[in-house]
DNA sequence: AGTAATAAGATGATATTTATCCTGTTTGTG
DNA sequence: CACAAACAGGATAAATATCATCTTATTACT
């Protein structure tokens, strides 16, 4: 009932990048100084994000990583996506399984919701707007 | 990024118990016939139900479970909080953790707010409401 | 006593997550 | 060209977490 630490790693990932200049390259290792990540990990986690055609990469000197996607574009739940793969909050709820006709299963729609509010949730605040709140920010 | 087996097992026992006339026992037997679930398996669910408060079990004949709390006052939020203990989408919102003052922390906030609005749904209806709901089920 | 029922500890089987190692492959630089 | 910098990707290991079962209590009714 958590999000990976991969997750997690993928977000920071993103928000490092989303305060670059414009079309700007990081190097996985600067985000993994940055961040305290493990680096080797953390290239995998970037493979993922390039595939999913939020990041573009490049190898060889002043390679690295870049946001093919503005950071007014995306959000949390986008990247969560990305790593994650479809969520499903139950297995009720994933592709293709089919409700056996059991009780239990009433509780079907109040998951299917409290996912789609969490959802909803993690989709309102853009990168650019975290990126930004980033830069004057108050001690929580 | 899921509930568990046993969250979910002890979903449909609550609700299966609920379904009961007040007071009354149900044996885990049965619940685990009933619901096709292992039985050892789920005599561990229901004990840590049973600890939370939120049902109680007799042994010896006649004995089995029974909830000591009202269908109409809990929810699946109650019972999910139970199983997996205290909910925290990412080790940044557990309990004692103290966010490293780094950028991605940013996202805390977003994070909290994204639980709470799942939470939110999971406690709007009631086991009283699930198992009414049952009697006249429409095909989903 | 005997039987029906849950309690609980030990243990095992998987599955997933996290991490590392090693060997490519690409790309710029001297 | 040769080299170094940087990502790509397969294999594998380590650490957890999940799911399940076995066994031995303990409790309570008859």
């Amino acid at each position: 009932m958590q999000l990976t630490r991969q997750s997690e790693y993928a977000i920071r990932t993103m928000l490092e990048l989303s305060m670059l200049p414009e079309g700007e390259f990081m190097q996985s290792r600067t985000i993994a100084a940055r961040q305290e990540l493990p680096e080797q990990f953390l290239n995998k986690t970037v493979q993922i994000l390039a595939r999913s055609g939020l990041v573009e990469t490049r190898r060889g000197m002043q390679g690295g990583i870049r946001l093919t996607v503005k950071p007014g574009e995306i959000t949390i739940a986008d990247v969560v996506a990305a790593v994650e793969g479809k969520i499903a909050l139950n297995p009720c709820l994933a592709d293709g399984y089919h409700c056996a006709n059991q009780p239990a299963c009433r509780v079907h729609g109040i998951l299917k919701r409290a996912q789609a509010a969490m959802l909803a949730e993690l989709g309102k605040e853009t990168f650019a707007e975290l990126a930004g709140e980033d830069e004057n920010r108050i001690t929580s």
